[in-house]
DNA sequence: CTTCAACCCTGGCAGC
DNA sequence: TGCTGCCAGGGTTGAA
């Protein structure tokens, strides 16, 4: 499940394999992932639209906001004219990209045959990296989705309402509208985990589930929760409101590490339905402490795992470390 | 404003 | 064997 070490190893390998190239041919397999991940309706002529503002653009750069990614579009070179599809003096675009559950970037040359999760390619022509074969660079960006969560779009960039009065430098300092609600990760330069402590604690939910909110903080998913809590020593269903400030910030503190050390190791790979650009997994399962592994011991007492719902998710405890809170409630 | 539950989707698995 | 039902969990939406 891509959360944001995972993510951010998918940029990397797009930064290699995309960045600098162009797109000069599109196929959308399944117009379901031009739509949003909770409504299907795929509006007439999304295909078209989609394809339109793509072929033809050169993928400036790619971007990471937590989950989400985006691939800002390089100036259309050559004065517009009306009927041309992009307005050079309009605001830039991005292709903007969410993996969902299981959405993948794989890398391939036209002759490999096409997985059946295969959603959408886009061709691309131009110097590819350094490292790849001369001879026979891959040219085709495949997405693979198997449950559909994910989601490409052409959009519009807007500053970034959480860098208020920044100057955008070209695209820097912009972020697709679909994720201008989303609030910086604690990889962002700018993280101010202070104010994020702060908002935490004014919630009257579950720690784990303030975690969850993407709004609040983003890149912190299922895995990456119960992994910084489980580091912090705190239980998931201790109220977000009635937590000392000093534990709240070492759980962020804890979710920071956490995901620093899986982006070195990878990400999380659990089965294929995760894996880099050129199909390799990530290694960071292995280290994985409580995520999983219910019934087996506890890595600092022994003590077997035990696992509960949380807001609605799987939740993974050592119910020793992690002392529930006193009075029970509900996730 | 915040919080919550339904919904979107496929594949793997348990149970019959 | 083959069917049914449940579960996994990203995010959005609208109701409370």
């Amino acid at each position: 499940m891509p959360e944001l070490p995972e993510v951010e190893s998918v940029a990397s390998g797009l930064r290699t394999w995309a960045a600098g190239r162009r797109v000069t041919g599109v196929r959308v397999f399944d117009p379901r992932i031009l739509g949003t991940t909770s409504n299907r309706t795929i509006a007439a002529g999304a295909v078209e639209e989609f394809t339109e503002l793509l072929t033809g653009r050169e993928i400036a750069a790619v971007e990471r906001r937590g989950k989400f990614l985006w691939l800002p579009l390089a100036p259309e070179r050559g004065p517009w004219r009306p009927g041309r599809a992009v307005d050079p003096s309009g605001p830039p675009l991005a292709l903007s990209v969410h993996l969902g559950m299981s959405g993948q970037f794989r890398v391939h040359t036209p002759a490999d045959p096409l997985h059946r999760h295969t959603r959408a390619v886009l061709d691309l022509a131009g110097p590819g990296p350094a490292e790849a074969d001369p001879a026979a660079p891959p040219t085709e960006l495949r997405f693979l989705d198997q449950r559909i969560f994910g989601h490409l779009g052409v959009e519009p960039l807007v500053p970034d309402p959480h860098r208020p009065g920044a100057q955008p430098d070209g695209t820097a300092g912009l972020v697709p509208g679909s994720a201008a609600h989303i609030a910086p990760d604690p990889l962002e330069p700018g993280f101010d985990l202070e104010a994020v402590g702060r908002r935490i604690q004014r919630k009257r939910t579950a720690l784990k589930v303030a975690l969850l909110d993407q709004t609040t903080v983003s890149g912190i998913g299922n895995i990456y929760a119960d992994e910084a809590l489980f580091a912090a020593g705190i239980h998931p269903l201790a109220p977000a409101g009635s937590t000392r400030i000093s534990r709240i910030r070492a759980v962020l503190a804890a979710a920071d590490a956490v995901m620093r050390s899986s982006l070195e190791q990878g990400g999380t790979s659990f089965d294929a339905l995760y894996v880099h650009v050129n199909g390799d997994s990530g290694y960071f399962a292995r280290s994985l402490q409580v995520y999983g592994r219910t019934g087996r011991p506890c890595p600092r007492c022994g003590t077997p795992i035990t696992r509960l719902t949380v807001g609605g998710r799987s939740s993974h405890v050592c119910p020793a470390c992690q002392r529930p809170p006193r009075r029970a409630r509900i996730g």
